[in-house]
DNA sequence: CTTGACCTTCCAGTTTAGGGGAAGGTGCAC
DNA sequence: GTGCACCTTCCCCTAAACTGGAAGGTCAAG
């Protein structure tokens, strides 16, 4: 009952991106219309809401992919989904971390150059602030 | 004097890399010994080391090329470090400040999750925590 | 004379999430 | 009958910084 363009564009992506998504397995095979064209559902918009919610959340397709797939096995994949936050969360912390250490790193080397000794750009090194 | 292996331990670095960082410019064309093998000498160990700490410090290895060719142009590119350093800063300030932001989102969802109201676990939906 | 550790070149693949564009079918309006 | 928007499959391309591996040359030791 809907084509792909209209499916996308009710979800915010493109028609690349949902034959993408079937073929990473996170869009089950559509079904087709006589013609050949792919034929959706409302149901499909909200899977591919979820998809973007995961998305914006930081998560991979892969991952949103291994909820889909606890859902639509039948389970409730909502202890899955908290794991994954979870870890998500440890994630971000520890990549925050590591960027705040090399900021401040590049923070002490362009300290020194702004103090800049004029003397100490060297012809014979190649910068003494690096 | 030096072999590629040797040269590529000497700075923390293996072969494979140093005829990557020659093919991308970061390395002059090096001298051949009779054999082909080719042939550093100790001004390339002092250069990879700079690549080095670029790399450390979150440069692009087209950043450091950049710095590179100032330098091997005979100047000194000590204000072009200074510069670099300064974008490199704020760029590093806005990823700090995106994953923040995105930490502060799957947070929320998390709590939510684990404040875990087992009635949202709704087969009817995929996932109301996310 | 062969083993083994080097070295050479070149080609291909890794990761992520799609985008670009060709060649061709469908279906409606003018 | 033709223009136009839409759909199909297919294959290649992107960025970053390498890494792996194949096929083959070099050289010293045993």
């Amino acid at each position: 009952m809907m084509r792909i363009g209209e499916t996308a564009a009710a979800a915010g992506l493109t028609a690349k991106t949902l034959r993408f998504y079937e073929d990473r397995g996170l869009l089950p095979v559509a079904d087709r219309a006589p013609n050949g064209y792919r034929d959706y559902t409302r149901e499909t918009v909200d899977r591919l809401e979820f998809i973007r919610r995961g998305r914006t959340a930081g998560l991979t397709l892969t991952q949103i992919g291994g909820i889909l797939a606890v859902r639509d096995a039948g389970q409730a994949p909502c202890i899955h989904v908290r794991e994954l936050l979870a870890k998500q969360l440890s994630d971000l912390d520890a990549q925050i971390a590591e960027l705040t250490a090399l900021r401040a790193t590049v923070a002490e080397a362009h300290d020194a150059a702004a103090a800049g000794d004029p003397v100490r750009c060297n012809p014979e090194q190649i910068c003494s602030y690096l």
